[in-house]
RNA sequence: GGCGGCGUACCCAAGUGGACCAAGGGGACGGAUUGCAAAUCCGUUAUUCAUGGGUUCGAAUCCCAUCGCCGCCUCCA
C-alpha cells in the first residue's frame, strides 16, 4: 500500500511521494547549544533515525540533515554567566549531545551543519530578498516583511491578524510590521567578537530562522521532501522557513512537514525555560539519563508511542517498559543456548524463515511471516511504531510456544533448532529497523569479571549436588540467598542459569 | 481571545466509518510446568472507546454541543 505520512501543511495522511523518485531529502531542527541537552531533544532524532531505518528499507536513498545552531543570544548570555568564549559552549555541549545520540542508537545523520559556518549562505539569502523587496535593512539589522508572503502562516493555520496584538514589539519602532522578523541582527557593543559576523549591515549575527532555511536549501535543495522538528516549532519558526525561503527562491520549500509530539513531565512540555521545570530539568538531562537506564531502554520508551504525540516521561513508566524490553533480551538468550546462534549477529534477513520448510515448521513460519506483515504496514502507516512494537511482543510468545512444544530446550527434535533461530533473525531484523537490538547489551556491572562467572560455577554446582541429594533445604538456602544479592537462578533442563535481577 | 491537539480497561497504549462489538505492554488473578522457585506457556481482567445529541444500513472512528487536560500565539525539540 506504500507509506503514508500525516503531513501538517495539510493536516492529514498522504501517500509518500518523494520530490525525485527514489530519494528523499529530510531536514530536522536540531538544538540550540547553550544549556545540557534534555531527553526532549533526544526524541526528534530518535524519531527520525527510525523514519530514516524504514525509508532506506523501504528502497529510498535518504539523505538527513539536523543544524546545530551555535549562534544566538542564549548562547551569548549562558557563555557571560559562565566566562567562555562563544564557540567553546557551543562546542561543548555539541559534543556532549552528539556522545548522547550515539549511545541512543541514532546513526543515520549525514549532516550536521552549524549557523556559525553558513555565514555566507545566510547573508546571500538576506540579499536576495532584499533585492526582492521581501526585506528591508533597519540600522543594521534585516527583517524580513511578511507581507511579502501572500499564504504566510500556512503551516500553523493561522492569520495574521488574530495573533495577540502588541506581544512582538520587543524591537520597537524599527520593524514596518509587528509580525516581521530579524534574518540579521545587528552587533550590540558587548557582545563578544566570536558573534560579530560582516556583512554588508556591518557587524552582526543571523536572525532565528534563517539558518534553516540556507543549510537546508544548501544540502537538499528546494523543495526537499520531509521537514521534521517538535510541533512547538510550527510557529513561528517554521512558518518563518517557509516564508523567507519560498519567497526567496519562488519555489516549494518542503513538501511533507512532519512534528513531533512533546516530551512531558508531570504533565507538562519539558522546557528549559519554564522556571517550574529548571528545578526538575537536571532529572532530565540526557547525560544524567544515560547514567541512570539503558540507552536501549530510552529509546524502546520514545518509540513505543506513536511520535505525535506526547511522552509522559516518568520513572513508573520507565520502569514497566523495562519489563517489556526484557522480555526479548530472555528471548535472545534463551535462543542462544538453546540453538548455539548469536541473535546479535548482523545479516538477519526474513528470507532465513524461508528456508527448509517441512509440514510440522509451515504454521509456525507462517505465523512470523505474518507478523512481518503486519509489522510493515504499521511502520508504512505514518511510522507507527507503537503499534509496530505490538506485533513485536506477539512474537516473543510465539517464538517461546515454538521452543516448548518442540522441546528444544530439552534435547528434543534438534533438526528444528535452525528454524527457531531463524524465526529470532527474522524478529531482529525488524527491531532493527527500530534501532533496537543491534548489539548485544553491555554487561549491567563493571564486575563482569571472569572471577565471579567461576564462583557462580561453583555455587551452582554445589547446588545441584545437593538437588540430586534431595537436600532441598540447602539448595533453596543458596538459592535464596543468591537472590538476596540480586542474582537469579533458573533452574533449565539443560542446566541452571543464573543472572542479575 | 485566536490556532492546534488530546480524552480508549487499574496504569501505559494501537486502532480514526464495516473484514477488530477494540492489538499489545505493565499490574492483578487463575491454570500448566517445577521438589519448591525463577523463566516460559495458556487463560481471565473494556457488551465498551470523556459526556449528551446527530449523520449513516453501520461509528471508538464523521458532525454539533458540553466538560476536562495539554501545546502554540515570547525562547523552545
Amino acid at each position: 500500500m506504500g507509506i503514508r505520512i500525516y503531513n501538517t501543511l495539510t493536516q492529514r495522511k498522504e501517500p509518500f511521494e518523494p520530490v525525485n523518485p527514489g530519494r528523499v531529502g529530510m531536514y530536522v531542527c536540531g538544538p540550540t547549544v547553550y544549556k545540557p541537552s534534555h531527553i526532549g531533544h533526544a526524541v526528534g532524532p530518535i524519531i527520525f533515525d527510525t523514519v530514516k531505518r524504514w525509508l532506506t528499507h523501504q528502497g529510498y536513498a535518504v539523505t538527513w540533515v539536523v543544524n546545530i545552531t551555535d549562534v544566538d543570544d542564549k548562547l551569548i548570555v549562558e557563555a557571560k554567566a559562565q566566562g567562555c568564549p562563544v564557540d567553546e559552549l557551543a562546542e561543548r555541549v555539541t559534543k556532549n549531545y552528539l556522545v548522547a545520540l550515539d549511545q541512543l542508537g541514532v546513526r543515520g545523520i549525514d549532516h550536521m551543519p552549524k549557523a556559525s559556518e553558513h555565514i555566507a549562505e545566510i547573508i546571500d539569502m538576506c540579499q536576495r530578498l532584499i533585492a526582492k523587496n521581501a526585506a528591508y535593512v533597519s540600522h543594521g539589522d534585516v527583517y524580513f516583511d511578511v507581507s511579502s508572503c501572500r499564504d504566510y502562516l500556512k503551516l500553523s493555520h493561522r492569520k495574521v491578524d488574530d495573533q495577540q496584538a502588541g506581544t512582538r514589539q520587543l524591537a520597537g519602532g524599527e520593524k514596518r510590521n509587528p509580525g516581521d522578523f530579524a534574518l540579521w541582527k545587528a552587533a550590540k557593543p558587548d557582545e563578544p567578537p566570536e558573534v560579530q559576523f560582516d556583512s554588508p549591515w556591518g557587524k552582526g549575527r543571523p536572525g532565528w530562522h534563517i539558518e534553516c532555511s540556507a543549510m537546508s536549501s544548501k544540502y537538499l535543495g528546494q523543495p526537499f521532501d520531509i521537514h521534521g522538528g517538535g510541533e512547538d516549532l510550527i510557529f513561528p519558526h517554521h512558518d518563518n522557513e517557509i516564508a523567507q525561503s519560498e519567497v526567496c527562491f519562488d519555489r516549494p520549500f518542503a513538501k511533507y512537514w512532519m512534528h513531533n509530539g512533546l516530551t512531558r513531565f508531570n504533565t507538562k512540555k519539558v522546557s528549559k525555560s519554564d522556571p517550574e521545570m529548571a528545578k526538575l530539568m537536571q532529572q532530565l538531562v540526557l547525560s544524567h539519563l544515560l547514567t541512570k537506564y539503558p540507552a536501549e531502554l530510552l529509546r524502546f520508551v520514545v518509540l513505543s508511542t506513536h511520535y505525535r504525540r506526547p511522552i509522559e516521561f516518568s520513572d513508573e513508566e520507565i520502569a514497566a517498559k523495562k519489563k517489556g524490553l526484557d522480555s526479548f533480551y530472555r528471548l535472545f538468550e534463551r535462543i542462544e543456548r538453546v540453538t548455539g546462534s548469536d541473535p546479535y549477529a548482523g545479516g538477519a534477513t526474513l528470507d532465513n524463515l524461508f528456508a527448509p520448510v517441512t509440514v510440522r515448521v509451515e504454521t509456525f513460519q507462517k505465523l512470523i511471516a505474518e507478523h512481518a506483515a503486519r509489522f510493515a504496514e504499521a511502520m508504512d502507516d505514518d511510522f507507527n511504531t507503537g503499534g509496530a512494537i505490538g506485533v513485536l511482543f506477539e512474537i516473543v510468545p510465539a517464538i517461546n510456544r515454538f521452543l516448548d512444544e518442540q522441546q528444544l530446550e530439552a534435547g528434543g527434535n534438534v533438526e528444528l533448532k535452525p528454524v527457531a533461530a531463524a524465526a529470532v533473525q527474522s524478529l531482529r531484523s525488524m527491531t532493527g529497523l527500530l534501532g533496537l537490538f543491534e548489539k548485544r547489551p553491555p554487561a549491567e556491572t563493571s564486575m563482569a569479571d571472569t572471577m565471579v562467572d567461576s564462583l557462580m560455577d561453583v555455587l551452582i554446582r554445589v547446588r545441584a549436588e545437593a538437588r540430586k541429594a534431595k537436600q532441598y533445604t540447602l539448595s533453596d538456602m543458596v538459592r535464596d540467598q543468591l537472590g538476596s544479592l540480586g542474582i537469579v537462578l533458573e533452574d533449565r533442563p539443560g542446566g541452571t542459569i543464573w543472572r542479575r535481577s
